[in-house]
DNA sequence: CGGCATGTTGCGCA
DNA sequence: TTGCGCAACATGCC
C-alpha cells in the first residue's frame, strides 16, 4: 500500500502503538522478509527487552529508534502493520511480530507482507538506503532550486527520475503519475529538458499530489484500502483511470509504459 | 490463462 | 565508466 503519504498513515499508528513501549518479545516468523544472510534468532535476540524511544519517517521508509540500535522498516508493495485483535493469533501473511508493554497496557504489533518486496532490517547505525534518500517534501519540502539541479543533469524522463529515492524521497508511481498532470508534464520529457517555470510547478504539484492524497487516507477510518481499483472508490485524479475522458479537457487519457512502470498521462494538457 | 500491480535491485548490453 | 531497459523477487486480482 505504499507511497509517502501511506506510509505517513503507517507511521503515525506505529508511533501510537509502538512509542515509549519496551519490545517484551519479538518474533520472526517468515525470515525471508530479512536480509539475506541474516538469521531471524539474531534479530529476536536484538530486539527483545529493547525500549522503543520513537518512530519516524523519511520518503517510504520508517525508522524505530531503540535504547540501544535502529529498525528500519520498508513496506516494499503490500507490506502493512497491525495492531492485533487478539494476541495469540497468527495472522494470514504476518512477518514479523513486536510485543510490547508500556505500564500495564499491552500490545501485539505485527508486520504482514504477502509478496515479500517489504524489508525489516536491525542496525546499530542508520542504513545507507536512509541515509541516501532525497528530502522528504512532506516534511523537508522543495527546494526548487536544488530540485532544478539534480533534473538538469539526468537525460531520463522525468517520471524515471521522479522516482529516485535520491531525488526526492517517498514519490512513487502514484503521486509521479499525479504530479505531473497538476502540473501539465508529458512524463516523456527528458528531465533536464523541463523549463524552470514547469520545474516550479512540478514541485508545487508534488506537494499538493501528496497533501491531497495524505487528506484523502485522514477522512477514512480504519485500515486504507489496499489496491486501487478502477471503479468509483478510485481516489485519485489520473492514475487508474487509462481511457477515461481527462478531467479537464476531456481528450481520453494515454496509458503507456515507461520506466518499466503503468504510466497514465493526457497528451493534450500534458505538453513537453 | 495472461497481464498487471502503490517497489527496488542487479544484470547485461550499448 | 555511465546510462538504460528489463527480469526478478512472490502473490493476488481481474
Amino acid at each position: 500500500m505504499p507511497e509517502l503519504p501511506e506510509v505517513e498513515i503507517a507511521c503515525r499508528a506505529l508511533r501510537a502503538w509502538l512509542e515509549k513501549t519496551t519490545i517484551e518479545k519479538a518474533a520472526v516468523i517468515d525470515a525471508r522478509i530479512l536480509d539475506q544472510g541474516v538469521s531471524a534468532t539474531s534479530v529476536v535476540r536484538r530486539l527483545a527487552k529493547r525500549r522503543i524511544l520513537s518512530v519516524d519517517r523519511r520518503g517510504k521508509w520508517m525508522r524505530l529508534v531503540l535504547d540501544r540500535g535502529r529498525v528500519f522498516s520498508h513496506l516494499g508493495m503490500t507490506g502493512k502493520w497491525l495492531l492485533a485483535p487478539e494476541p495469540d493469533s497468527r495472522l494470514r501473511f504476518e512477518k514479523v511480530r513486536l510485543d510490547v508493554t508500556r505500564g500495564r497496557t499491552k500490545r501485539s504489533v505485527r508486520y504482514l507482507d504477502p509478496r515479500l518486496f517489504g524489508r525489516f532490517v536491525v542496525s546499530d547505525e542508520d542504513i545507507p538506503a536512509w541515509t541516501e534518500l532525497g528530502p522528504d517534501p512532506l516534511t523537508d519540502g522543495i527546494d526548487v532550486a536544488r530540485f532544478a539541479e539534480r533534473l538538469r543533469k539526468r537525460s531520463l524522463p522525468i517520471k524515471a527520475v521522479l522516482l529516485d529515492q535520491t531525488v526526492l524521497a517517498g514519490v512513487g508511481n502514484i503521486q509521479a503519475t499525479e504530479a505531473l498532470f497538476f502540473a501539465g508534464v508529458d512524463p516523456r520529457t527528458p528531465a533536464q529538458k523541463i523549463a524552470q517555470p514547469k520545474v516550479t510547478a512540478l514541485a508545487r504539484a508534488i506537494k499538493r499530489s501528496i497533501a491531497r492524497t495524505l487528506a484523502a487516507h485522514e477522512g477514512e477510518e480504519g485500515p486504507i484500502a489496499e489496491y486501487v481499483s478502477e471503479g468509483a472508490d478510485n481516489p485519485f485524479v489520473i492514475y487508474g483511470r487509462g481511457g477515461d475522458p481527462c478531467p479537464k479537457c476531456k481528450t481520453a487519457l494515454s496509458k503507456i509504459m515507461l520506466a518499466g512502470r503503468g504510466t497514465v498521462f493526457c497528451r493534450t494538457c500534458q505538453g513537453r
